[in-house]
RNA sequence: GCCCACGUAGCUCAGUGGUGGAGCACUUCCUUGGUAAGGAAGAGGCCGCCGGUUCAAUCCCGGCCGUGGGCUCCA
């Protein structure tokens, strides 16, 4: 039988050769290497005889297939591990994920550190003892029989729920577990990993469901592997926009003032001011219209805009004078109000009201995060009004408007697309036109994108932007939405050319997000070091003696007259010392000023990423660095 | 909200059923030193909050609040 691979060539073989002695008749290097296999289109285990003429492609941990499947072999390992040291746990599922695997089990003791511990080592005999993994196929009924023997329930119920008439189950030595597979060869593969923490987790992420425990873990085929994913993490550590935040004054969330609510500290607050500053800016120049609605509005217009019904287990309520307000968790109703404040025209249209509007929601108490999830934060919100032909410029303007807030912050990024969920309003054909123009407006910018089938908001499909920031993890923030219900049930008309009303389309988008969320992913992004133009302090001015403290402050006088951001140490310390602190505080310069450059109207210039450059005068400095010093421009674009 | 862990000085963290500690930071004094920590002294704590056990609780137990890792939900 002929077997042809990737690249074109084939070989031919006897019926019942296994994949392995495939791999190994073309090389001992790919025989070592593969851990499972690709035959015709479906994934096979190594042990797997040939019986006809295929496609074979061998996955390695090179392939995302095969990196999928190593982890998955590695979850078995784990459970196999805990079966022996905790014969009485059930095992629910154990998939693998990004960067590792878990397994969710279910005992009635808790597992801990130390526990993980124990079970490391005995994973580690477990791979010491290559046992194979070998598959077996049953009929339905025979694994239900051989689960419900085992006692094992949660596999019988997914059991229960497959459609198939056959189950595949694996074995490894005395552990068997339901599994599609494929699976490594033997458990030997699963050398290099670490079991990292343990988490709660519901039986099929149903809330209502009971509560398991997941542990979680990490594999890779190779040590160094392991030992650059671990020191990964503890870069994420240092770069922690909670532990950089309170390090650098930038904000603090006190227990006093309550969880989830940010109080800016002067640094922090400046380098918000300055995002905000650029927003605004760039807003002006989109043709938006800055608007600002109140904190409070009356409980009636929350029931109009549909939030009492959907949204009301999220808001704070209070009552003034027998009157009921909400606290506004979405800044869209009162630009309803201003839209109906007069008669529109299509002239008038595209309408584009921009608000940095700073809203509250009573998140969970267990979903509260530093500033990535709080619960009172501030947006870069707008509501675009517009006609259905405009709907696809409006769109494309938007993702030209993130594009350039995305280059001026130094992120790469994807965008997905969203389409209509189960759980939805509006008519069909509202919802076509508008992921279409989704679509369109995209293609027309030359970006791709991905589909998530069923995400859509339930009043309309959206646009996000996923961004990755400086160690690759991915972030959510701007978000384009269609929106049919708001017009809707606000009545927003205009007047066509024809002389008719007509109800407007409504797009809802954010280009950062939540400031507060946006500046937590910029501070781990830069790791606190913001590019000179954010930098809380600019420039620090570093004395060595007492006697250069008049010069300093005339350095520092001139560079504020500039319009930089100065800060002076004039402590009677040692220059190292200055040094050090100003390090700490990830200052971008360092002006250091001793009787030398007194003298000669110069400054020694030490900077944050090459340290010592040397002298230059004062006003080669300013020249050297002014450009730095506000934002990046951004090109003006005719639209 | 749910599961697990944690909560001691501004920060990082030791510690014990009977009197609370260190380093850094802070204050004062000495030192005037040229590119990542000069020296000395001092001040600083409802040991998260409430209750229980105990002759005695920061320590043991319970409840609450908060934080962390996740789940669910989301900007």
């Amino acid at each position: 039988m002929k077997i042809t691979f990737p690249d074109g060539s084939s070989r031919d073989y006897e019926a019942g050769t296994t994949l392995a002695q495939v791999a190994e008749s073309i090389g001992r290097n790919l025989a070592k290497a593969s851990l499972a296999a690709e035959v015709d289109g479906s994934l096979k285990d190594m042990s797997t005889p040939l019986d006809q003429a295929s496609q074979v492609r061998f996955l390695t941990f090179n392939d995302e297939e095969g990196v999928d499947i190593f982890r998955h072999s590695s979850s078995h390992v784990m459970a196999q591990a805990v079966k022996r040291l905790y014969p009485n746990v059930k095992l629910a599922i154990g998939p693998p994920i990004q960067d590792g695997f878990y397994y969710d089990i279910d005992l009635p003791e808790s597992i801990n550190e130390e526990d993980l511990k124990r079970i490391e080592k005995e994973m580690d005999r477990i791979v010491a003892e290559k046992i194979p993994f070998t598959r077996e196929v049953l009929s339905r009924k025979e694994g239900i029989k051989l689960f419900e023997e085992l006692g094992e329930e949660y596999k019988v119920e997914l059991i229960r729920e497959i459609e198939d008439d056959t189950v595949s189950v694996y074995r490894q030595g005395d552990f068997v577990d339901m599994c599609r597979g494929p699976h490594v060869p033997d458990t030997g593969y699963v050398k290099s990993f670490k079991l990292l923490h343990t988490a709660g987790a519901y039986w099929r992420g149903d809330e209502h469901k009971k509560m398991l425990q997941r542990l979680y873990g990490t594999s890779w085929v190779d040590k160094k592997d392991l030992k650059a994913y671990l020191e990964r993490l503890e870069e994420a550590r240092k770069r922690d926009h909670r532990k950089l935040g309170r390090e650098l004054e930038l904000f603090s969330i006190e227990e006093e003032a309550g969880p989830g609510l940010v109080i800016y500290h002067p640094k922090g607050a400046l380098v918000r001011t300055l995002i905000e500053d650029l927003e605004k800016k760039e807003h002006f120049r989109r043709g938006y219209q800055i608007v600002m609605g109140p904190q409070l509005l009356k409980v009636d217009l929350w029931k109009k805009s549909g939030h009492w019904d959907h949204y009301r287990e999220n808001m704070y309520f209070t009552e003034v004078e027998g009157a009921q307000y909400g606290l506004k968790p979405m800044n869209c109703v009162a630009h309803m109000l201003i839209y109906k404040s007069s008669i529109r025209s299509y002239r008038d249209l595209p309408l584009r009201y921009f608000e940095l509007g700073t809203v509250h929601r009573h998140e969970k108490s267990g979903v509260l995060h530093g500033l990535l999830r709080v619960r009172g934060f501030t947006q870069d919100d707008a509501h675009i009004l517009c006609t259905p032909e405009q709907l696809n410029s409006e769109i494309r303007g938007v993702i030209n408007f993130v594009r350039d807030m995305m280059g001026v912050f130094d992120f790469e990024y994807v965008m997905e697309i969203s389409t209509r969920p189960e759980k939805s309003i509006g008519s069909e054909e509202d919802w076509e036109r508008a992921t279409k123009a989704l679509m369109e407006a995209l293609d027309d910018e030359g970006i791709s994108y991905k589909i998530n089938e069923g995400d859509g908001a339930f009043y309309g499909p959206k646009i996000d932007v996923i961004l990755k920031d400086a160690i690759g993890r991915m972030w959510q923030c701007a978000t384009v939405q269609c929106d049919f219900a708001l017009p809707e049930r606000f009545e927003l008309e205009f007047v066509g050319a024809d002389g008719e009303r007509h109800r407007p389309i409504m797009l809802h988008r954010v280009i950062l997000g939540s400031i507060d969320r946006f500046l937590g992913v910029l501070i781990e992004h830069f790791a606190g070091a913001f590019p000179a133009w954010l930098s809380p302090v600019q420039v620090k001015i570093l004395t060595i003696t007492d006697r250069s403290a008049t010069y300093a402050r005339s350095v520092a006088g001139r560079l504020r007259k500039e319009g930089f951001r100065v800060e002076s140490d004039l402590r009677n310390e040692k220059i190292g010392y200055k040094i050090r602190e100003a390090r700490l505080e990830k200052v971008p310069y360092m002006l250091i000023l001793g009787d030398q450059e007194a003298d000669t109207g110069t400054v020694a210039l030490r900077d944050r990423e090459d340290g010592d450059r040397g002298t230059v005068s004062l006003e080669d400095f300013v020249e050297l660095v002014r450009d730095l010093m506000s934002p990046p421009a951004i090109p003006y674009k005719e639209e």
